[in-house]
DNA sequence: GTCCGTTCTGCACGTTTGTGCATAGAGCTT
DNA sequence: AAGCTCTATGCACAAACGTGCAGAACGGAC
């Protein structure tokens, strides 16, 4: 881009949000039309030189978000949504705030894992501009399945981030869940996959949604021909309330003796725990489920919800009792 | 404050900020006028609840920046403001983006010392609050002299600071420079002195202007009543250039055998120097050679200036060649 | 209860801001 | 140089916004 345009952007954020001067003005000192000025600004923001954020105090915060703090030990962003907005307007806003929420906890050096998934999908498409060097954006569990390769889709994810924040981007080309539990062991040790485990090993950063068994509208993997009959079956008569990158657990936050998760291809619940910040985007009340069983697993250090979702968090199982 | 209406800023400022949703929407929302809404977001920012930063990308920054940065080992922050502005409107842009500026550095826990003198002043009307836990704002310098205890002016730059952060305030009750050096051994030794000394030891952040002697204003110091005839004519026979918190320096950056700084209250250059960040504040091109001597001492990690002071300080001595 | 002072609210108005559109200009090809 | 495409600009209009003001609501004091 034009240098001389990228430093005229700089003084009229400058003027404008640190020193209160009115486009009018702006425009004049730089000598050019106002209108210049407001595309100046709005390019600005969304080219990251502007950074906005909310923060609230922990303990003034709404009741709401304390609970959920102080019981699950997360720290939680509520997104407000007016109750009559449907599905998928919600997802829409809980996306666009998550991705302006994730914004400022991205910085140079780090290695962000992604997970994919019609959340992670709307996160993507919400994410602004945000330059950093050295960072790499790593898949965290294989997209392929029966029909497609899933190649598209998780990639289209994994691109937006790559580009939203200038970094490298490192795709997972497996399926979702092996056939066979030997051939993730064998994969496992091509040098080809354990590159993208080493770098899942040192992540900093992960961001995952959470997929929930009985959703209204069941996750792709649920759906989406990840998985036959007999798995389904599988799941079913296991106490398997959701999963995380396709890793499955229980309501209690368990996962041990699930056979599925042998042949699946995200990181196993322990080593996601290594993880220094792990963000959990959830929209829908129906997935509450999953994520009641993915906050007892420990699996997040920091919640973005829906307010209804929220809500419901909070009255289960007297929930608010725990306040007092 | 009213808790409801606290919340209700919350809300606001993340479907505003976060959501993009105009302030029409937020009202319907919120079951209330839109012209509240614009009142809410009004308080959000200036409660700090919102907090917007602009981050100059290091190596896309103007040149200006660049060179000054790489010649001094500092980070700049250069305010643009229209040459037509006189000192005065210019000192009061420089202090609001420098106070801005300052929000985002300052969190819970730190030891933030404050330094007083016109630029401070300034800076402190312009202050945005931000809610932090257990900090202090602890005073650099005495500011008593031979006709007022000084504790008003200084200490009305120290509320502000105390109040925008809901930091507790440790005056300095002593005068700027004592009339002998022995008394300063002495005081130096009471214990409610010593508290102050133990602050300002665990400083972590440092705010402070700088005088200049040769200043078409000069600083309060040198016009104030703080020195008198023989010390103002030590000082014209010692190279002195400036100060900072009242202890002087010369062009090189060197301070040994001042005698006044034997008597001054500031702590030691080399004292400064341990903190961690140390944030200069300037505005005008006459205070250039208290500045130069001041980073060329090390004294500051953070400058902000006003442009003209900065492209003048790029043109002394080629500094430009520097940057090839 | 009434009174008074303070704070909050919504309205109305003027100001400030975003954006579709037509045009100018830059860069590239032939 | 002419022709082309793509981007950036300014205009004009509509949308969004801030704020003085008058009235409502609140919270003591008596």
């Amino acid at each position: 881009m034009d240098p001389s345009r990228h430093s005229d952007a700089l003084r009229a954020a400058q003027m404008y949000y640190l020193q209160d001067l009115t486009m009018d003005a702006i425009a004049r000192e730089l000598r050019t039309s106002r209108s210049t000025v407001s595309r100046l600004l709005s390019s600005a923001r969304d080219s990251g030189l502007v950074q906005i954020q909310i923060r609230n105090p922990l303990d003034t915060g709404p009741e709401l978000e304390g609970m959920i703090r102080r019981h699950y030990n997360v720290d939680v962003h509520v997104v407000p949504v007016l109750e009559t907005l449907n599905e998928a307007e919600t997802l829409d806003r809980v996306a666009m705030q998550a991705a302006r929420t994730i914004g400022p906890i991205v910085d140079s050096n780090a290695i962000i894992g992604v997970a994919w998934g019609s959340t992670l999908s709307a996160v993507s498409r919400h994410l602004t501009r945000k330059i950093t060097h050295d960072s790499v954006i790593v898949q965290l569990n294989g997209a392929g399945n029966m029909h497609t390769t899933g190649i598209t889709y998780a990639s289209d994810i994994m691109r937006r981030f790559g580009s939203a924040y200038g970094a490298r981007v490192e795709q997972f080309p497996v399926p979702a869940f092996f056939d066979h539990a030997g051939t993730k062991t064998a994969m496992w040790n091509e040098r080809s996959v354990q590159r993208i485990l080493e770098l899942q090993a040192k992540m900093s950063i992960a961001i995952f949604g959470v997929g929930s068994v009985d959703a209204d509208y069941p996750s792709h993997v649920y759906a989406g021909g990840y998985l036959d009959e007999s798995d389904l079956n599988i799941l079913a008569t296991s106490d398997v309330v959701g999963d995380v990158a396709t890793v499955f657990f229980r309501g209690d936050g368990s996962s041990d003796g699930i056979v599925l998760n042998e042949r699946s291809t995200g990181p196993s619940l322990a080593q996601l725990r290594q993880v220094r910040r792990r963000i959990c985007v959830v929209s829908g009340e129906s997935k509450i489920n999953g994520l009641r069983g993915a906050l007892t697993a420990g699996l997040a250090t920091d919640l973005i919800l829906d307010e209804a979702t929220a809500r419901r968090l909070v009255d289960f199982e007297g929930l608010a009792a725990a306040s007092g």
